[in-house]
DNA sequence: GATGAATGAGTTTTCATTCAT
DNA sequence: GATGAATGAAAACTCATTCAT
């Protein structure tokens, strides 16, 4: 992220390096790891494919940055706009805005991430699953800090594991995201949070 | 299902059809699409790749056809078990624990289904996404219009579309098997459906 | 080598086989392991690669049959004209003359044969190296077991052990084949076994 | 070798070429020329790939030199012991102990070089073979003379023409020297150089 | 009608060589 | 003059699909 202090050298492999990744996640995102060719990626970043592996290892090792980065970008997109409220009930807003704008910027991006972070994909031969999965979890964890202390505060009632809730959300708005990504006009992602948000907050049933 | 009324031949075919799908499962379900080989399914159903090829126009069909009757056949069962009951809560918590025990039989499908269903997936080029999608939102209507009844019976609070509502609990079901299957011991599938339902159920807000 | 009682599609086979290692023979023996590739042997004995696949695992495999199977018909070409003669001195003199015989036939794969069993070759990563020498050492105990028996017998004097006697015999045959190779008008190998032979039954140094 | 009379630029150009052949030498006789990349020869001898294209047209021409020095090395190293002796036998027995002495010193050599001069290697596509062939011959050509010069003195029967009795001495060390390499233990390359020269001194059958 | 051998396009990956810095 | 990043041709190998038996 921060490039200072790098030689001319490196900041221009750096950027060379997200040319690749670039390239690699717009076909990708397209069409799976399992459609997409070097030869291809190679040529939409208007490398060599000799190039392409002086960068990644192998094919497999591109993904994985690739999937790795982008979860990462994501989460820290997620998480930074968190804590950018006090109180947790805004901190839950701020997260289901948070989720809308960062795909809305990614809709490609979108069924890339969702394959291999709710997807139980077979993508990728092995490993990548374990390391993503550790990610998301420690994703779902610091969003269920939130509920936690809401909970603690007696801003939220106990109905469930401050986890599962953190887990619930998530989902919830994977939901959203998924149904508005197959119809975009039907299903449009609610602009105000509390769409979502309403179903956890509010009881369906009259207590 | 019904083969009555079939000749011997034609009932004979439906079997074997059916040997090939089993054996097709099995290997999709453990390995995934891609990683798959057509000969390995026919040594598997014990049939040669070319009888495989009279049933199925190439690997892509083979593997739409099985998700498809997947789908329905799980479809089905969750579907009957709300039958089951009357009372809309009722069919709610008849719903979460048939979901449990769908799956509970098929654990290693369960990648594959979600894969496909909820994973944004990419293994098979197009067509087949629209279909499989097209069946699991006419399966969550069904499951819509049990919130929808709730709702007009004054036993649920409108506190959302109910087509979301039915999104929103398949998801969170969802979310618990993911857990469950990635760590069994830790994340069990609550046996107790209200466990889950109470996040629907009951506001995180006291209102 | 006895085709009966086969059936008709194992002698097929057998027979696509040999058409495959014949046409990977010309090449090797004309080009060496590395510059000959799996295209260019399926093209040269009139197969698609898939089939040259089919026969043989990998390129190292199919190398390895080749040279293991030259190496046995070699052999068993030179000991069983051993066995021809009753006198030692005319089993050596045989020797020498099948030697000859067997690489006039065979003037090409002469290169590949020395480069395998006496080249100290590099070509094929490991296992055929040791395959090949055991084959030739259990040869050369049998060329040994004829000095062996001179030597009992009272025809030979003991002037080295047998199975160097072997050796060294080999490597003299050898040196007159491969003179022969760089240069058959020059330095024919001789048609009388003698000229070789007197190099070790004669003493270059009176007694 | 000599080095004097050269500008300081031309010596260090001299002195960079044998450390590059240096560390060809080594990986080559370790893992021989096909499993060796340029790049690892140019990172072992700590030089950029460029330079050791400054200095060899291409791999093929950097092997081509390599060989050819390994062999004038060895053959000027041979030679020279022959020189150090009157007496013709004497010459070849320190011909058989150079022959022992040069190889014990570089084991991991010997295979390379029988590979190149002895084993009709394929490594090198063409051209290598002629130039190093001639250098073997001009070499066998300076043993006969040893033979040649005993016969005309008398002290050697002429029991083959001097040549080929000088590549039958070569050979019947080389064997020696493979089966050495081969099992170190069991068959150590004799000290004594009688009990090869024997083989060709004494002869096999009482006269 | 079933079979499975044969096909060959397509994939990943390596590495000798070049040339801008 | 040295460097080493970039290149892309070429290799080994796989597998969906066909079709003669």
């Amino acid at each position: 992220m921060a490039d200072e202090g790098l030689s001319r050298r490196a900041r221009e492999n750096l950027r060379r390096r997200e040319e690749m990744l670039a390239a690699a996640l717009e076909l990708f995102s397209e069409k799976g790891y399992h459609n997409v060719s070097m030869h291809e990626i190679a040529a939409k970043a208007e490398f060599a494919v000799g190039t392409l592996y002086k960068f990644f290892r192998n094919k497999e090792e591109l993904y994985k940055s690739l999937i790795v980065e982008l979860a990462d970008r994501f989460h820290e997109a997620l998480t930074s706009t968190i804590r950018e409220a006090d109180d947790e009930i805004e901190q839950l807003r701020n997260y289901v805005k948070a989720k809308r704008e960062v795909f809305a910027e990614n809709i490609s991006v979108l069924r890339l991430y969702f394959a291999e972070t709710r997807g139980a994909s077979f993508n990728v031969k092995a490993g990548l699953d374990r390391e993503i999965r550790e990610r998301y979890h420690r994703f779902m964890r610091s969003l269920a800090s939130v509920f936690e202390r809401g909970m603690r505060k007696g801003h939220f009632r106990r109905i469930a594991e401050p986890y599962y809730l953190a887990v619930a959300l998530d989902s919830l708005c994977n939901s959203f995201l998924l149904l508005w990504l197959e119809a975009p006009e039907e299903h449009p992602f609610p602009e105000n949070p509390d769409v979502i948000l309403d179903i956890l907050f509010r009881g369906l049933i009259n207590a």
